[in-house]
RNA sequence: GGAGAGGUGGCAGAGCGGUUGAAUGCACUGGUCUUGAAAACCAGCAAGGGUUUAUAGCCCUUCGUGGGUUCAAAUCCCACCCUCUCCGCCA
């Protein structure tokens, strides 16, 4: 959520940066419904201190014993009139918040201009794109000609965008959560956490998924419905909802696994084939809680932090600014990174790190005491793939592949699973 | 699933229809004392919003959430959410 504050006074400026996203503000509209609001709080106040003033002199005058039939009849119609005033506001505040929960964030000043991903800006590249002396296969070829990956048995179960893995496939995706947890919490200092899959609504709101999105989540019906999470971001995030940190708190960093759950609403007919996008997919998560000003720093931390575990599983990448209309709805700037796929022959998303200052932090009241003013103000919070499993299997399934369609296991799996150094046909 | 207890300020914890935005303690801030620190003592200290040049005043809202009763609700009633204890069931 954009500070109201802001809103108001600088809405112009507002307007601008959203238009940088092609996300069309109607200034005018929301400037009109706040005048009305005004005057309308102006008025229900007015009538609650005349309420909360002559309760006052009544309980005063009853003390004494005097009678209170007078008093009574003065304030005979005030019940109603308030009533009628603070249900016309109560109407115009839900619609400001209704305006103001769409709001996507505001970009930060670095943010590159561009429409879509072909206006992303490349910032840098690591390893080579793998060469090979024979014709390259993809994960779909590779990992069902090694009878470990069935997507027919899946479609079976559950349909389409799932996927079944058995012996070493299933293992290897195993061993690179492990190693991704471990390289985060005993290298980078994370805290490992374990966090529910299932989370109420407001968490989603908390964090920027809920109200707009909703299509893309799949929730139970339940009388209190369940929502499954799209992202540890959901419930690590939420773990400082409704809290007030003091200074030395700060800054705290979280890792989790989990699944998630995904209904992919939208995108019909984009990477059906294969494990690239799927309705449930296992990813390793960051989560950073700053102050208000560290989170650009934090940024560039996280986003290290990402590349170092496909360094050391010495996988190309790239690393790639997004730009103004590729941002993300809650986030103020994203970096992605994409790692080589030969299968595919391009660079395809393997994480996203976004900083999205105080946009979370403000929906879920997420506040630290400043230790100079000793006032509460908002913490800001960033997070980022450290990376999505599923999709570092494929690329390891691909760039390590050998003629024979074995693949070669990375040197740094290799303890998670006992040593081996390749998976071949059973 | 059954029975019970409870959700109050940064934290703990009183209040249980009227001048209570809320006792007290802790934490925090300032001061006295001290060579310095600690202790002790004194003082201050909720958040959000409106009005405003104002971080000055004044006003409003907030005691889990939403509704109701009342001139007046943290206090009474209803529903929901959440937490805890016991019993049952269960990985």
């Amino acid at each position: 959520m954009i500070d109201p504050k802001l809103l108001r006074q600088s809405t112009t400026e507002v307007a601008a940066n959203l238009a940088r996203r092609g996300y069309v503000f109607d200034a005018a509209a929301y400037l009109a419904l706040d005048e009305k609001r005004k005057t309308l709080q102006v008025e229900t106040q007015r009538l609650q201190s005349e309420r909360n003033a002559s309760a006052k002199s009544i309980g005063m005058a009853k003390a004494k014993g005097e009678d209170i039939g007078p008093l009574l009849a003065a304030v005979e119609n005030l019940g109603s009139e308030l009533a009628k005033s603070e249900a016309a506001l109560q109407d115009v505040q839900d619609q400001l918040v209704d305006i103001e929960l769409d709001l996507p964030n505001l970009l930060d000043a670095s943010v590159p201009d561009g429409k879509d991903e072909n206006d992303n800006v490349e910032l840098r590249r690591w390893g080579k794109e793998t060469e090979f002396s024979f014709k390259v296969r993809d994960h779909i070829e590779i990992g069902e000609s090694l009878g470990m990956l069935d997507f027919d048995a899946a479609s079976k179960i559950s349909g389409s965008r799932f996927l079944v893995m058995t012996g070493a496939l299933a293992r290897l995706q195993r061993a690179l959560i492990q190693f991704m947890l471990d390289t985060h919490t005993i290298e980078h200092g994370y805290t490992e956490t374990y966090v529910p899959y299932l989370v109420h609504g407001h968490a989603l709101v908390g964090t920027g998924q809920l109200p707009k999105f909703e299509e893309d989540l799949f929730k139970t019906d339940g009388e209190t419905p369940f929502y499954l999470i799209p992202t540890a971001e959901v419930p690590v995030t939420n773990l400082v909802r409704d809290t007030m940190l003091e200074a030395d708190q700060l800054p705290q960093h979280y890792t989790a696994h989990t699944p998630c759950f995904r209904s992919e609403a939208g995108s019909y007919g984009r990477d059906t084939r294969g494990m690239v996008r799927q309705h449930q997919f296992e990813k390793v998560e960051l989560v950073h809680f700053v102050a208000a000003d560290e989170s650009m720093e934090a940024l560039e931390a996280l986003t290290g932090h990402a590349e170092a575990i496909l360094q050391k599983l010495e996988l190309p990448y790239r690393v790639v600014a997004l730009c103004a209309g590729d941002v993300g709805f809650g986030a103020a700037k994203t970096y992605d990174l994409e790692v080589w796929l030969p299968g595919q022959g391009k660079y395809r998303e393997i994480s996203s790190c976004s900083n999205y200052n105080d946009f979370q932090a403000r929906r879920m009241k997420a506040r630290r005491r400043n230790p100079d003013s000793g006032k509460p103000e908002l913490i800001h919070t960033l997070n980022g793939s450290g990376v999505a499993a599923g999709r570092a299997l494929i690329a390891v399934i691909e760039n390590y592949q050998n003629e024979d369609g074995s693949i070669r296991i990375p040197s740094v799996l290799q303890p998670y699973m006992a040593g081996a150094e390749l998976i071949a046909k059973p």
